[in-house]
DNA sequence: CTGTAATTCAAACGTTTGTATGAAACGATT
DNA sequence: AATCGTTTCATACAAACGTTTGAATTACAG
């Protein structure tokens, strides 16, 4: 009963925080959702922060496991790949199968950073940043900086985190007040296609108008 | 007098409310900031809440002017007006001439909407949304859809905005723990470019590779 | 100067906050 | 059944919170 009333605070706690914020969750809100008596954060974690940095850790260590993603068949071209990884990011983050304040705990700790941000970082999103730049290092010539590399990262997954930390703006604007605005299929294969063509690895999301020519872009070469 | 407090308290609010978000800022707090005693906030905005929403919408109001973007000439081509909208975003974000709660508490607002987000998206976000689409229409084909246009609109400005909200993960992840991690011009050109290269209206960021060749590109249209 | 309204101030209000305490209940071992 | 360590519980506490109050001060018109 111990370790489980212990496990249903982490629980209770992370949807609390990760819905409210820190400051607005409340000790007895958590202990309630738990159905746990008020002192027993104190008694199992030491206090709210503690609790919260455990609630953080939780998640990252549940999420963990996302990362490395799957093994791809090794003839998979990186152009596929590139689709399955933003795909499989699409899904983990809008998809409602998984408890879903883990990613939310842990994005509010990236935008505002604690205590618990750098652990983060380095265990959940650079083994991520690094599978993304092993796909992309395949498409990319080898005569590139290494700030470009990280630019056109940022770029892809700048794309994929806006559709989910900025839904309320999506939602405002396109004026579809609820529910999924976008298809996450359809997402996902834009922002494939987008980030392809911008590296030169796939054709352009458009048709092409007028401006530029292939003419030009043969040019360049 | 009366006046003056009230427009010490809006800025003192705005500083601390956009450092530390709605719950975790006090009443005290700002009053001391602002020089002023505790009972003013209620005697000149009626309670927190109001304080709060006022400190938005004068946010809103002052970055307003920041919309429509500067007039460009006529014959200024789509491509260079996109680079001036680009970096014009950025200027507004990363630069440290203005004050930097305007920003910051419209942001914290889009990201986790209060009563007064949907007036920042409708005076302020739609209005910058206006005038991409407008540039990217000129490089657009016509036949196609409003839902694609949205979605090349977001992959622009999502780009642009990872720059902002997520430094915390940028500085960790490229080890530059302090200072621009990227001058400001570079992440401009860079997204720019990024962009045209996706749409088909530029050359791509990189010289291609093998893999995805002007023929395949040709063969498309 | 006088009187009136607007503003500031110190103090206190009632809640809610996170945390601490000691007794009660439980589980397992002897 | 008795004991001991662990966990739960109701309760209490001091601090901080947003808000209120009424007197003191200022600003300004007559």
């Amino acid at each position: 009963m111990a370790d489980e009333t212990r496990q249903r605070l982490i629980d209770a706690a992370g949807t609390v925080f990760a819905e409210k914020g820190y400051e607005a969750a409340s000790v007895r809100d958590i202990c309630n959702a738990a159905s746990a008596n008020l002192a027993a954060v104190n008694y199992h974690f030491g206090g709210k922060r503690e609790l919260y940095v455990t609630a953080v850790r939780h998640a990252q260590c549940c999420r963990q496991e996302d990362v490395p993603f799957p093994e791809y068949p090794a003839d998979m071209p990186p152009e596929t790949r590139l689709r399955e990884f933003i795909g499989t990011m699409f899904e983990r983050m809008l998809s409602t199968n998984r408890p879903r304040w883990h990613l939310e705990i842990m994005l509010r700790e990236l935008a505002r950073p604690t205590e618990a941000c750098a652990a983060v970082v380095e265990d959940y999103i650079r083994p991520m940043a690094d599978a993304l730049r092993t796909i992309l290092n395949e498409l990319l010539p080898d005569d590139l900086s290494v700030e470009q590399r990280w630019m056109i990262g940022f770029s892809t997954v700048g794309q994929v985190l806006f559709y989910y930390v900025h839904q309320p703006i999506i939602r405002l604007l396109t004026q579809n007040p609820e529910g999924n605005t976008f298809p996450l299929e359809l997402l996902a294969d834009h922002v494939t296609r987008f980030t392809l063509a911008a590296i030169g690895a796939g054709p352009p999301v458009v048709s092409r108008k007028a401006a530029f020519t292939a003419a030009k872009s043969e040019a360049e070469s």
